[in-house]
DNA sequence: CTGTATCCTTAGGGATACTG
DNA sequence: CAGTATCCCTAAGGATACAG
């Protein structure tokens, strides 16, 4: 095995290995899409994530460092947890994964025009969502 | 449960459900950058996939259209396997994903310099990477 | 060369109850 | 509200042998 036990050091395998399990991505576009900020909004979410495996997921993906965790100042209960930097820089992954998905979900049910015209306002929309995501706030595509 | 026993209908976990996996896109990446076509190529990976591994995802991308398996008429005895244009259109979630993990990971010690070179590149790495791809040859970004 | 067939092991994840 | 703590359980993956 290579070093830290990662299977391989290319560029891609690490970035699978980072943040490629089926929830953490989810929660990232819960932040980036929707401004979700706190572990009940996470637990929320449509896809039903368990406590167990979100407390686990949170953790890992602070200890990476691309969520941060801070006490909400007017509410001292609530644990708010942002973006990083290197966090928002999975924002252009999101979009892709989105933009793959409305094509070939058949489900999602978005025309081939729409999808177009995402694909061809990728920079505005990828900036826009960096700026939501900055401020802490939801981001509508 | 959603329909097709799917966590939701987003288009993200769409896209995570279908290819979301460890291996998939690892197998996709060996197409792309490594021009590899057959059974043997994907087993000599540095990732060390498992033969019963490999012969699962290739049959699972097989059956959802990311992957067309025909023989090579030079030699029968070896198996060929391409992208479709739904497994050509996974290539820019690998160069974000490569993009990223460049960015990130220590051990590839890509420089801020290449790095974003690449970055600003993106149009024009992507459409040589879709010829390649189409061509069946390898793609060396 | 291109896979199947087994066997085994384990990490990941559901469900539920409980705590500061 | 924001998590821990368990228990259970199964799908996913390593290893290895074998077959067409």
């Amino acid at each position: 095995m290579k070093r830290l036990d990662r299977k391989s050091d290319c560029a891609i395998n690490f970035s699978l290995e980072t943040f490629g399990d089926p929830w953490s991505l989810l929660i990232v576009r819960d932040i980036v899409f929707f401004g979700k900020k706190t572990y009940g909004d996470f637990l929320a979410s449509e896809e039903r994530i368990g406590t167990s495996v979100l407390a686990n997921r949170l953790m890992a993906l602070e200890k990476q460092g691309i969520l941060s965790k801070s006490t909400n100042q007017a509410d001292k209960r609530k644990e708010e947890y942002r973006l990083t930097e290197k966090g928002t820089d999975l924002i252009p992954v999101l979009f892709e994964l989105m933009s793959w998905g409305a094509k070939y979900d058949a489900n999602t049910g978005a025309s081939p025009k729409v999808i177009a015209q995402l694909q061809k306002n990728r920079k505005g929309v990828i900036a826009r969502a960096y700026t939501a995501a900055h401020k802490g706030v939801a981001f509508a595509a």
